[in-house]
DNA sequence: ATGCCTAATGGAATTAGA
């Protein structure tokens, strides 16, 4: 089973690459991101034509979570658990039937947390968009937690707004600061994967070099200043199914492109 | 230097992204 994340930067400006990339690459399923769109005005039927399943959880102008999939979907959840009083759509789950097992597919669009605001005690500043993202990263090792203690086997994947080392920015000096790759976003992602997760392109390539986002300013990339944010957690039953993961980085050079590009796993399920 | 670009909203300039 092939499975897709792509934060595609809004439905509506990118139908052409869309369906161009979905056409090509055969995915059986895709989690995407950003489509900054409300759940009505989603065009639902250019998924449905090629024989996608679709499930949508939006919002008006930003973020917003979709699940496409060739197979069933099961138990469609929205929202990550944790804040009732939390409004935005970064959060979707549901559970896919493969030949012989099933998975729980947990879509997801971190928080960006910039700008940065510290108090006099480099505390974030409650309120604030990066004491934002940090609480979101708790409430995603909580479910996280709670999927492994009922030993429902997942993956969560998604726009993690997080690069998780040096090797994953072509200039790491210059993300020092940044709310993606601040020693505080690196503890709440070591957390998660310190719960047993794999991360699924690092258990494949070791390089350096290789990222699913670069920036549309400054001729980001042309100079291939770029960085790795886009990710797959899998659990240690799913991580024994893991047969490959590559990024589809030709996306970024077409016409219309998001400023990230898909990244996708092979299951054996 | 929170900018050099892009998208959404709304119908001009602002907000957000990372």
């Amino acid at each position: 089973m092939k499975i897709a994340t792509f934060n595609i930067n809004g439905i509506k400006a990118r139908l052409n690459a869309l369906t161009d990339w979905l056409d090509e690459a055969q995915p059986d399923v895709v989690l995407m991101q950003e489509i900054k769109s409300v759940d009505e005005a989603f065009p639902s039927e250019i998924f449905e034509e090629r024989g996608y399943n679709v499930e949508v959880h939006g919002q008006k102008s930003f973020n917003g979570v979709v699940i496409l999939s060739k197979l069933p979907l099961e138990d469609v959840t929205r929202g990550l658990p944790g804040d009732d009083a939390d409004e935005q759509a970064r959060y979707i789950e549901a559970t896919v039937v493969g030949e012989s097992h099933s998975v729980r597919l947990c879509g997801l669009y971190l928080p960006n947390g910039n700008p940065v605001e510290l108090d006099g005690n480099d505390a974030p500043v409650k309120d604030g968009k990066y004491a934002y993202k940090l609480a979101w990263m708790d409430r995603l090792r909580a479910r996280a937690q709670q999927l492994l203690a009922e030993e429902t086997p997942f993956l969560m994947a998604g726009d993690y707004n997080i690069i998780p080392q040096d090797e994953d920015a072509a200039t790491p000096d210059s993300w020092r600061g940044d709310a993606l790759f601040r020693p505080e976003s690196h503890a709440k992602w070591r957390a998660l994967l310190n719960l047993g997760l794999t991360e699924a392109f690092r258990a494949q390539t070791q390089a350096p070099g290789h990222y699913s986002f670069w920036d549309y300013q400054a001729g980001a990339w042309n100079r291939n200043n770029g960085i790795r944010i886009d990710h797959f957690l899998l659990c240690p039953y799913t991580a024994d199914r893991l047969r490959d993961c590559q990024i589809d980085k030709d996306t970024r050079a077409r016409d219309k492109p998001s400023d990230h590009v898909p990244v996708w796993i092979e299951l054996d399920l």
